[in-house]
DNA sequence: ACCTTCGGATACATCGGTGTATCCGATACA
DNA sequence: TGTATCGGATACACCGATGTATCCGAAGGT
């Protein structure tokens, strides 16, 4: 049994150990991919031996999975850090920017991140988690779409609020996929603020255009 | 040496073997992904002994290769095909559900290319080849958008038929993760309607709207 | 039909990873 | 400071996959 769920001592030698082997993965993991990876490796990585790690894991899956979720809730946090900055009003192409930012800018996250999606399509106990994860981000930006609504008008096609905040993670999606193979960010983040500018404004210009980057 | 170079016999029997290698390692692949299947595994699933498979491949990687270079040109062609229905002008909408046919109803498929993207992020090499696909495709969808660009404008923000070509290719990655957590292919379809819609038409109903699925 | 070449099967040696049982130094608490 | 518990290290037995060398039946040419 490797998690405490027993109230025993607090212990903080092993809190650190944990931290540090969760670190070395995902290190290897951004770098070789789960999959190509052995608990071998990674206690290697970390400088402990394979001892260390069933102490605080059962598999790699959970460790894995336990990755995962740590990032991914630093993630949604600064993301949503980032869309709070503004007042009641919306500057679309400061908050895109904002957000860009902590999306596209950890190469390894992507990585690491596009593993746990693959892992997830093969699974649907872990698809769900993943997918209540995207839906609170969703929610965070059709919220957020919603209070400048009267502002700057959403094209019609894509319906209210929540069907544009779907567009809107479906252009980062299809944008991360892009950055994956080309690994350029700097033109990863000129094709984002140019999708989300074509999808969020009604093309008539109610609100400010993102210049050509390419 | 696995591949053929030399022009010796053509012997009928290996390339049937060959292509049911291929075969069962495609129902593999999709089914536990690249990275947890083992050269055993496939040959079990192809009712072959591994000499079979040293035979004619190498290596594990050199057949998942084999295997994507295969599916991605049936793909292509399909969609080139599907492209290259209508006359001089360009219906959308049915553009778009022929494509979207051929693009999202094989989920296997998806799962595949999902792995070896994965896999070509992580290899320069890999990536390009990817790459160079990708941008086949680009041009043959920004080739359809010009020919058919005096009957519908497209909006500014996009730029030429070139940066359309982009935004499509990115909606339908995008579409395609959605697709593989959901595992909802209708939903997908409506999704990347709409998408498409909202980012090929200027929003002041040129051409055809689509309607809300969700 | 022959026989040469080819292709897949079998057997073997090896290796790396896994999981577990046990040991000893470290750590928290009195 | 003593001591009981904890946490990580070490050693071991095991397994599955790998790659290769060899063998024999199958296929193709003449």
């Amino acid at each position: 049994m490797a998690a405490r769920t027993t109230g025993g001592r607090v212990t903080r030698r092993r809190v650190r150990t944990r931290a540090d082997l969760l670190d070395a993965a995902f290190a290897v993991f951004a770098a070789k991919g789960f999959g190509h990876v052995s608990i071998e490796e990674v206690c290697q990585a970390a400088g402990y031996s394979r001892g260390a790690f069933y102490s605080n894991f059962d598999s790699l899956d959970e460790l894995f999975f336990a990755l995962y979720r740590e990032r991914a809730e630093l993630i949604a946090e600064q993301v949503s850090g980032a869309l709070a900055v503004d007042g009641p009003d919306l500057d679309v192409p400061a908050a895109v920017d904002r957000v860009t930012e902590v999306l596209l800018l950890d190469r390894d996250w992507l990585l690491v991140k596009t593993d746990f999606l693959v892992h997830a399509a093969r699974d649907p106990a872990v698809a769900r988690t993943l997918l209540e994860h995207r839906a609170r981000l969703r929610r965070a930006i059709a919220d957020r779409l919603g209070r400048a609504r009267g502002h700057c008008a959403l094209p019609a096609v894509l319906g209210d609020a929540d069907g544009a905040a779907h567009a809107v993670v479906a252009a980062y999606d299809g944008v991360t996929t892009q950055l994956l193979l080309d690994g350029d960010v700097a033109r990863a983040r000129g094709w984002l603020k140019q999708l989300l500018t074509a999808l969020l404004t009604d093309g008539s210009g109610t609100t400010a255009r993102a210049e050509r980057i390419v």
